[in-house]
DNA sequence: ATTATTGTATTAATTAAGTAATACAGGCAG
DNA sequence: CTGCCTGTATTACTTAATTAATACAATAAT
């Protein structure tokens, strides 16, 4: 797994991130153990704890689950992490969708804004 | 102009977004004078410096003008208003789709995504 | 039983960001 | 020319968030 980090946000919200995107695509595959937390901190060059920050939040939201002293595994219920792609897509689309209305694109709008851009032509026809 | 704040952003933050939206909307109308620094802190309750912040940004971003002793006002330039609108929409649209193609989803995929969204329903058809 | 490896908890240090207090500067009106 | 109303600059206070250092706890393996 390749770290690579950003400055202008938290180190372990970058590393919440990146492991969730790694569950979600299958590079970490559900049921499989996860590196320990001061492993993974020396892969990634960070304090121990800020791992351990990155994998509780991923605990409350049940991709990850701890098994105490063998280490941290990822979910094997492919129903959860199919779940939470949907759930992130579902935020993303929401908050686009107000931010776009606040803009004063209503529904039919940002449809159209987008089978432009699908079309690859900049052409908004203003 | 109703000021109301949540405390999960930062006051001048919420300041910009707000003030940016009546200009676009028109609600502060192109060439109008703004309220000054100190009475619009007085309407809003914050501290001059803060609003004093806030309209610096929007200067920045051409959608006001100062005129050191007199006061500041909207742009009179209806294209960069327009501008605006358009460059906020882009940007939305382009973190957007990102986001979601790092979940997975291709351009067709989103675009399925936004027309049942569209259409209503919630059968994602997964 | 001992040791090594795991996750966990607590506390402290550092840094950064936001906000506010206050003083400065320029022009217009009287 | 005096005073008031503009925006501006500087500085300091306060608060919060992030990260790190360190110590604790449990279990599996030897």
């Amino acid at each position: 797994m390749a770290w690579v980090f950003h400055s202008d946000q938290p180190l372990y919200t970058q590393l919440v991130e990146q492991i969730t995107l790694a569950i979600l695509s299958g590079a970490y595959a559900p049921g499989a153990r996860m590196p320990a937390v001061r492993e993974l901190a020396a892969q990634a060059g960070v304090n121990p704890n800020t791992v351990q920050r990155a994998m509780g939040e991923l605990e409350l939201r049940g991709l990850l689950r701890s098994q105490r002293t063998s280490g941290r595994f990822v979910t094997d219920d492919a129903a959860v992490i199919e779940n939470a792609k949907r759930q992130l897509a579902a935020t993303q689309l929401r908050g686009f969708l107000t931010a776009m209305e606040r803009l004063g694109y209503d529904k039919a709008g940002v449809l159209r804004l987008l089978q432009e851009k699908e079309e690859g032509n900049g052409a908004s026809g203003m």
